[in-house]
DNA sequence: CGTACAATTGAGAATCCTCAAGAGCAGTGG
DNA sequence: CCACTGCTCTTGAGGATTCTCAATTGTACG
């Protein structure tokens, strides 16, 4: 996705429904942006932080994705999720102070940065903002709830519907458009993600594409039944998702 | 396993190192206890809470065991993760204040209700409390991160693997043997929690002893050799997980 | 002792993975 | 403009792991 990478701060954010200021009062919101440091560029394949260095800070993102992955000793790594503009990186450091995954970003991004030091400071003085840390705290947690779901008990092709759908109801939280989008990452980053093989990955998507459910052009994703893609990731009932 | 219930409030609970008590003053602490409702027992099989149900409370365990699951439309469900004495259940609420799994006690068991409005309120006037809710829920979604990778890209007898070592390292962290344990869950449970069939669970545990490293006798496991666990975990290095 | 439930074990089937080759696309340089 | 390289993605065939179905054993409890 290329969404237009403003340097607002947060009252003047368009994420700011979605980010850390929701729900809080205007006042609060330039205060919150006091402390927000100048946004930070990275270029496809640049790390935001590595898995063991200590957390100093919690990163929004502005503009972009980025996906966050465990690497195993032996060179082997897994996904565990990607993150879209609004969204919070790095609450998996709270326990230890230490990034217990690494980031990476999947394209030219920006990223606030949030002192946790100073965001721990700000929340004793604003309970909205405390609020609201737990409320994204809490969305995390059911967001990887969700993906458990998906890696224990789903097919191929029900991995690969609700990949597509998560991303659609996500995209539209955004104001993008939920049936037509731009996957910003490559076959191999949704193949891991998923606990699939990329070849895996690619024949779900040639099969729903051969039932005429989506349309796909390399990375470009063209939803044309949602209600059949509901039907794939749920067989009975129209299934709400948490967005994750 | 058969921890004895103490009814002993925060102050004087031998939980308080694991649970919401960690790192505050006595003063604190007795504030604390001050919200902390009555336990509440559950038999076997009683629901501690629903999916969709509005949550008031935290809880924590205070003894006897807990799984949480998601249950599909049709019938079928998801175990998300088991919780041990001196854990906190019911986070996942946080984000819109109802719960987004169910829980149900896998044994005799008694619980602390947290309100959480209370629970809010005090976080504002103990920082530390602050900070320790932080970290509980940090280490939720690290533990959450580390059964996504266990999904993703395992082995079934990685798994079980995994899984035993996961409970041998929460059981040393509560005082208990790390090398005997009595599980409290069913085969069927931590097939469904794995992602496996309960025949594969057998299969592996039967493969597990036959190779001398695990002794199974019913529910209760002993770990024969602690390395070899971990090799089959992780091939290359001694890895630490997180505790789940 | 008999029933109900939990767990184990076996044989065949299905899904997904591995290995391998080919197609599509962008960038470089003659 | 076209060949060449490098990378991503697709497609095919065979193989391995895990699932499904089924029967048996084991344990708890009335």
């Amino acid at each position: 996705m290329e969404p237009t990478p403003i340097k607002a701060s947060c009252p003047d954010c368009r994420l700011s429904e979605l980010c850390l200021p929701y729900g809080l009062q205007r006042d609060e919101v330039k205060q919150l942006a006091t402390i927000v440091k100048n946004q930070r560029l990275l270029q496809f394949d640049d790390f935001l932080y590595l898995l063991g260095e200590e957390c100093r800070c919690l990163y929004a993102v502005k503009s972009g994705s980025f996906r966050s992955f465990i690497a195993n000793g032996d060179g082997l790594e897994q996904t565990i999720g990607f993150y879209l503009p609004g969204e919070i990186m790095g609450l998996d450091a709270l326990q230890h102070d230490r990034f217990s995954c690494s980031t990476i970003a999947l394209e030219t991004s920006t990223v606030c940065e949030v002192p946790l030091s100073r965001l721990n400071s700000l929340c004793n003085e604003i309970p909205g903002l405390q609020m609201q840390m737990m409320r994204i705290l809490g969305k995390e947690i059911a967001s990887d709830h969700d993906t458990i779901v998906l890696l224990g008990h789903r097919t191929a092709i029900e991995r690969v519907a609700t990949f597509l759908l998560m991303l659609s109801q996500r995209y539209a939280a955004l104001g993008f458009s939920s049936t037509t989008f731009n996957l910003s990452m490559r076959r191999q980053d949704i193949a891991n993600f998923l606990g699939l093989t990329i070849e895996t990955v690619s024949r779900q998507l040639a099969e729903l594409s051969k039932q005429g459910i989506i349309t796909v052009k390399q990375r470009i994703i063209k939803i044309n039944d949602l209600p059949s893609l509901k039907t794939i990731v749920n067989p009975c009932a129209g299934q709400q998702l948490t967005t994750a």
